[in-house]
DNA sequence: GTCTATAAACAGATAGAC
DNA sequence: GTCTATCTGTTTATAGAC
């Protein structure tokens, strides 16, 4: 159930400060990760945390203030990651480029963090947790995805796209697909899906 | 549970029954639906649910015993309508005309069902609130989508499409597309996504 | 750092008055 | 039929012992 790692008695690999509170910090949000995706964040509690991680609730709360806090810093990293994918694709010239770019970004975020994909594209927590930052981006990445003065059938494909790979990711009938396969046909999927705005079709 | 349903004096030949509890039964129904989509279902709560409705919890619990009755009266329309479907889909000969009758009902359904959809396709709580009826269904309706001995790109197109469809149907930001025309886009997105097993691709 | 103990608010649910 | 009042358990969160 808890495992202490690594810190046993020895280095393994250079120094690693020990890290007072990281290790037992990162413990919790890897806990969280696992019970927000499974249980969304409504249905998770700060027993539940606790409890799978074997220690008290107040443990937990010394290393975080609130449920909130957890909440946002396991969502922290997704955020980041969809802000890089933002900033190059804005800064390429061309609609059709932008839209290739947040298309594989995204592809390649749901991939990184798969558990909490579905957290991040459908959990209905996710508009108390991320007051705006995150539905902000979120907003940025959809508008990549559609381009300038979509269609309604562009804009259903990019929300269909959107919410279907991310819960598709965390899908447990599909845990047994390793990320390199996933990855690839979710690519080609996303392709099929959100088309370039070149109305060729 | 305990319905009288119809009982007040006598008289309900025409001229509205007053169906003592059937109206309020609804108005809580309908306000539940519009809560689990909104919030969740973990996160509404009964007082949630009699305050916006203007009456007392208590009141709540008068017509339904528990969150979970409430919650699988909400769910028993899209029961009916997916076991309908499945069961139209399974009298067919081969696997192709599965496939098609289980898409558009599929469709048709996500369509009927818009608000709720979402709850379906991706609430943490549904595998509480529906014990084994609807986590069976929705196995079988994947089932036929996939068609027999799926490879992975067809399992992971038919997740995409089953949850993506699902939260496009009940996404805020696509609320001013009209039924028809989403009935119309998301059938030929089906036919993109989820190809017949024919392996000409 | 982690614990026990506890506060305060809120959840689901019931009893009984009107 | 709907309400007030209440019960019980759980939730988030804090204080202070060790």
């Amino acid at each position: 159930m808890f495992e202490p790692s690594i810190r046993r008695g020895e280095k393994c690999g250079v120094a690693k400060p020990v890290s007072p509170r990281g290790l037992a910090r990162t413990r919790v949000l890897d806990c969280a990760v696992a019970l927000f995706a499974e249980c969304g964040v409504h249905g998770t509690s700060l027993k539940m945390i606790a409890q799978r991680l074997g220690v008290s609730k107040a443990a937990v709360y010394y290393q975080f203030s609130s449920k909130e806090e957890i909440a946002t810093e396991v969502l922290r990293p997704i955020l980041e990651d969809v802000t890089r994918v933002i900033k190059i694709a804005e800064a390429l010239p061309d609609w059709e480029a932008r839209r290739a770019v947040a298309c594989s970004g995204l592809v390649e975020m749901a991939i990184r963090h798969r558990q909490l994909a579905a957290v991040f594209v459908g959990d209905p927590a996710m508009p108390l947790i991320a007051p705006m930052e995150l539905r902000a981006v979120t907003g940025e990445l959809r508008k990549l995805l559609e381009g300038p003065e979509p269609d309604a059938q562009h804009r259903i494909a990019v929300a269909v796209f959107f919410a279907g790979m991310g819960n598709a990711v965390a899908d447990p009938l599909l845990a047994d697909i390793d990320d390199a396969e996933l990855h690839g046909v979710l690519l080609d999927l996303s392709n099929r899906i959100v088309r370039p705005t070149t109305d060729g079709d």
